[in-house]
DNA sequence: GTTAGTCTATGGTCCTACAATTGACTTGTC
DNA sequence: GACAAGTCAATTGTAGGACCATAGACTAAC
């Protein structure tokens, strides 16, 4: 009862003044198909109760119930997937269950990001300025017997790498800061830091700056950081980082000729 | 030499040893095709020139040079666009185009950390504690008289809020953070000072806690964070930002009966 | 009871065909 | 000559079908 013959010219209908009775509607965009779907399924997932492991309907059923392709669920399920939203397993009883983004996902995005717009060194610095000191605050605050153990091996594994194998020392390095933040028992805090600092030694390591010296410098550093966290002193374990992070920023200023126009494009990691 | 039918019982092993004879190689994942060319294509884009606007290959094209269906082609551009590297558009001279991750992109990964994580409320405040204060410190530095006349403009517009328009109050509150962010002129600390201060006024908003004296004291609080803002003084800034987040902290804390317990699963906003 | 094989629902991949889109090109009209 | 309208063609968007690969559960055999 609604396709009578009589309204053929409502649409498409041939030229005429049919836009100029539709006055600010501009540009409309149409989505695809796939983004709608994810973003519905994103919603449900977010807002309902769908907790962590539980089920979505299988691909098939998606198909039937919301009419669309199969290519198409399936890319849906691809938008998700890249934001950690859920995962699939093939086979029998396998499927796609909903899944908590990672700490490792949200560090890769926010290096995508940094490495896309090109962000300065001297950016990066201010953004570890601001960081890091409250990691260490809070590492001071909380850290566990076990989080310190942990740092004590890395420490070991720094002091063998530093007059041996300068690689491994920087990866090492790049290990301790992720251990003191991971002592922070703030995940969001972790997973900031982390990205950054990575990032901050990658681009070390691209200079080739860590000297016979540099080395030595760090590894004192690292000593005074950790006895201010070993005793839970955590306006000390803030000032001590917040000197080690502008002496590193000092001397990476002095090696590079001119940070500022520094950017993060080099050489691409394997973040997730 | 080290797979005698002496050790024959290990693992499951009643059938020959074929296994025994391969060492350590555990649980071989074979990768998903779409994976395998969205990560070939990702760090083509990212270490390679491909400027700005460049155009990857047709998809037909794509399929041609790698041998895949297209299916697993588009399900792999699906994945570079969920990562903001790559934006599609149909039609004629049309096709993929490589394009720079956004703030809003960024800041919505990690909207889905925090609530999909089930972050604590107390957690984002330490985060925010660390973040602003250099916000602020940095945009005394370096805001510009176009930074100011933003600023002054939104605070013309939460006053008239302050008394008639509640959740108007609010989202220009978070306008006002976001235009001292971008003052601070680091894409980055802009991006996560924005996201996460966000998501502290959204929580602030379910709990319905801002009265009128908390209104009133906002206010205040901005007047004095931007004169020392249009003063330049950078010490200033942070010291009464640090101020005005910790008492905000306090406020919070107080009206919520225990604040560490407070996760950010509420209804989800749309970001990108 | 342990092993080996079979079953089957599910995701993974490929193929083909057509619809929708859109910028460039061509034609027409004044 | 300038502007409008229409045509064209390459490209993405979508649908549908077929088959393969996977992997847990079940069953049978030893």
């Amino acid at each position: 009862m609604e396709y009578g013959s009589v309204m053929a010219t409502d649409l498409h209908a041939t030229n005429s003044n049919a836009e100029t009775m539709l006055e600010g509607l501009g540009r409309i965009k149409v989505p695809k198909s796939s983004d709608v779907l994810a973003e519905r399924l994103k919603r449900e997932i977010l807002s309902d109760g769908y907790t962590l492991g539980a089920s979505l309907p299988t691909e098939r059923e998606l198909v039937s119930t919301t009419g669309l392709s199969r290519g198409s669920v399936r890319e849906a399920l691809r938008i998700l997937e890249a934001q950690g939203l859920v995962h699939t397993r093939a086979g029998r009883y396998g499927g796609t269950t909903v899944s908590q983004p990672t700490a490792d996902h949200l560090a890769s995005h926010i290096n995508l990001y940094i490495k896309g717009r090109s962000v300065t060194l001297s950016a990066l610095v201010e953004v570890r300025l601001a960081l890091e000191p409250m990691v260490a605050a809070l590492a001071a605050e909380r850290r566990t017997e076990d989080d310190l153990a942990v740092l004590r091996a890395i420490t070991k594994r720094i002091d063998w790498a530093a007059e041996n194998d300068l690689s491994a020392f920087l990866e090492e390095n790049v290990n301790w800061h992720d251990a003191i933040a991971a002592a922070s028992h703030n995940d969001l805090l972790h997973a900031f830091a982390t990205s950054v600092s990575g990032l901050m030694f990658e681009a070390s390591q691209i200079k080739e700056f860590a000297s016979a010296e540099v080395r030595q410098r760090v590894r004192h550093a690292h000593a005074r950081i950790f006895a201010a966290i070993e005793a839970g002193d955590a306006e000390l374990a803030r000032r001590r980082v917040e000197r080690d992070v502008q002496a590193y920023a000092a001397i990476l200023a002095a090696t590079v000729v001119a940070a500022s126009d520094v950017t993060m494009a080099d050489a691409s990691r394997e973040p997730v």
